[in-house]
DNA sequence: AAAACTTTGTTTAACCAATATACAAAGTCG
DNA sequence: CGACTTTGTATATTGGTTAAACAAAGTTTT
């Protein structure tokens, strides 16, 4: 059954436009409020009153005048309740406690040894627990968890396959849900770190996005129009199996030639000399200390880098491009040869208004984002399309 | 300012809704639109009524009875006016009148010898002053032309970038609405087939498909969740330039290894041996005869054809793709590669839900597609996003 | 300092679209 | 022929937005 009109549609409508207004543009008054969204004082008036009784918004004392009544300012009240955002990766669960505008209240983080599920949900559990423990009193309590994790989520939150974990069909949202009774979701690593650098990284006033999480892989999350775009199935967005090579390199997927056989983590098993280190961090310190070998690396895994990236953006046309996860730590050696394949090789149009940058959230992106999608599940959004 | 909510809109969505479900849905009651939308029986009643005096629906007689009143079946009445899709191509421009249901009414054809501005601006404007004499009386009379050209097209159908007319700017749009008078709406030519294909072919009840039109180059048109996606500045979908050897041929477009220049007709100048012909219908016409070099040309083609579509189906996740264009043509000698790479390059879980099909409305899509446009936006389309 | 003007936010009455309910119209079936 | 069904319309109610008047609380001018 489609979505029809009716009276409490355009009070939903109004409500969710005047709480988002007021939670992106803090300093508002209603008056102000009226003048951007083109709603009548009263309604606003109205709907303000409702959303103060419903502790979303808090009247904070006046501003200044230009020659009348000193308004009276509106804040979003991001403390009337609390989230908690989790990244699960492959060695590591970390999570984030924050509070419905996405600043964060505590921080946790533990080790996984393995991967069975029992093991990890066992974790999981026990992390979130920690975290409402530690959760200041709010009118709402925690309302809600978000979960990124490196592999394929379908809409019920069931991780179809997540190789790098060995899972497959895990109905994660179910377990976690019926564990703590507070809405769960679900989403890929890649698409949680989208949103958290849309919201709260370079993202601001961007609507086509795209951000690249290369790590022991590489996963995109693709924001079109402001929205997070899932595909038919929930799992858009592999681009790391995207093919830049026909013939080259077999692929565990099927495939050759593989994107992430080049540009993510695998490509240290391709290296044509010895590395010094075989693991990120470790070959990010020797690159540092002018070791020419880990250098080099970086400058061929930049390169391609770069190649795929065209892609995408042929494709996807964004405004932005976002690069993130663990090898973004690698930027310094990373980006010159990229910025200069996508110079040489994009169309001239796309190069105008593009740009590509590196995450400034960090490896907080993923639980920041998957953080910030329980706040908006919590608040709701409802709007028009013409 | 953003679109807020009163009972105008409220109005507004439901008798779209209505008049959307009519389209669709011929041989419906009154009560059946009650049913399927959720709408109150007198609300669709009074909308009816109101798109009645529109003269946008039609009362035709009743129905069966199954124990009771008899129905009074509605239609769309798609006479009601008239649209023009054309497709302008590098040496031909092609055209249709048809009805607010696609229906075709007329078709012209002219070749085109030479591509500057003012030559092919007097045959786009003959062709359609033909067509819109040929139009029958209707109530609202040719209410919009829709044009799919071979480029890069803006928001306000500026046509950016179309390299193999040599156009940079052309402001298409404006040129023919100052001629005519009537809304004109421009659009890439593989998402007007996209659109095409999505409502008149084999997308009915798609939501994410994809439309590959493969000719002098690829362009692929985007549908995500039933609409076209443009990209951040309306030129998404250029895929004929993603890069499918990272150190392949050298492509006009700056980069080396682009799928086009594997997959397209662009594929004959690399021909490994001579070819018995350089153009797709006197090639295909080869193959038919059994010529071996023409259909192994043909395999070599379907194999990077396949080999991109899997870049594409791990990207975007489509239900569908639609393969159109001239080079569909020869699908008797391509598909079997094409789809045997598909099967042996995508993700498991992508395969489950995918089909691969080539155009049925063939070199059609686009004209028609072009026209759609038009008359959808004579129609009007609100509706609620939660 | 008083009067005039400005700006903010609330109150009031009017409007209008959807809805539930009752009802009329037009059929089927035993 | 009477009981039941189904379709489509008429009526009163509900509940949201809105314009306009108004009250409150400032600033500026004289």
């Amino acid at each position: 059954m489609k979505v029809t009109g009716d009276q409490a549609l355009v009070k939903k409508i109004n409500k969710s436009l005047i709480l988002h207004t007021i939670r992106k543009h803090p300093e508002l008054s209603r008056a102000r409020i009226s003048e951007m969204t083109g709603l009548n004082k009263a309604t606003v008036s109205n709907l303000v009153a409702e959303l103060q009784e419903e502790q979303l918004v808090l009247e904070v004392g006046t501003g200044e005048s230009s020659g009348g009544r000193k308004p009276l300012i509106l804040h979003f009240h991001a403390m009337a309740g609390c989230v908690i955002g989790m990244e699960l990766r492959v060695k590591q669960l970390t999570a984030v406690l924050c509070d419905l505008n996405g600043k964060v209240l505590h921080e946790a983080e533990a080790p996984l040894q393995q991967h069975d599920l029992p093991y990890v949900l066992e974790n999981m559990k026990t992390m979130i627990s920690g975290l409402i423990a530690k959760a200041p009193p709010t009118h709402y309590g925690v309302v809600g968890i978000g979960v990124g994790v490196p592999g394929m989520v379908d809409e019920d939150g069931v991780v179809l396959f997540a190789p790098n974990l060995a899972w497959e069909k895990v109905e994660l949202r179910k377990l976690l849900e019926e564990s703590f009774s507070i809405p769960v979701i679900i989403d890929n690593e890649a698409n949680s770190g989208a949103l958290g650098e849309l919201n709260f990284g370079r993202g601001e006033d961007v609507r086509h996005l795209l951000y690249v999480s290369a790590g022991s892989g590489i996963g995109s999350g693709i924001i079109i129009g402001g929205e997070l775009y899932k595909g038919s199935r929930g799992y858009a967005g592999e681009t790391g199996h995207m093919c830049i090579e026909a013939e080259g390199t077999p692929c565990s997927c099927g495939s050759r030639g593989c994107w992430e056989l080049y540009a993510s983590e695998k490509a240290y098993d391709l290296a044509a000399v010895e590395l010094p280190a075989y693991q990120t961090p470790e070959l990010i310190r020797f690159a540092a200390e002018g070791n020419a070998a880990a250098r080099q690396q970086f400058a061929v895994m930049g390169t391609y880098l770069g190649i795929g990236l065209t892609n995408l953006i042929n494709g996807f046309n964004p405004e932005l491009i976002v690069i993130g996860g663990p090898l973004s730590e690698a930027r310094t050696w990373l980006e010159e040869q990229m910025q200069q394949v996508v110079a040489r090789r994009t169309l001239p149009y796309h190069k105008q208004q593009l740009e590509i940058a590196f995450s400034t959230l960090g490896s907080r992106a993923t639980m920041i984002g998957a953080g910030f999608s329980a706040a908006m599940h919590f608040l709701g959004h409802t709007r028009v399309m013409v």
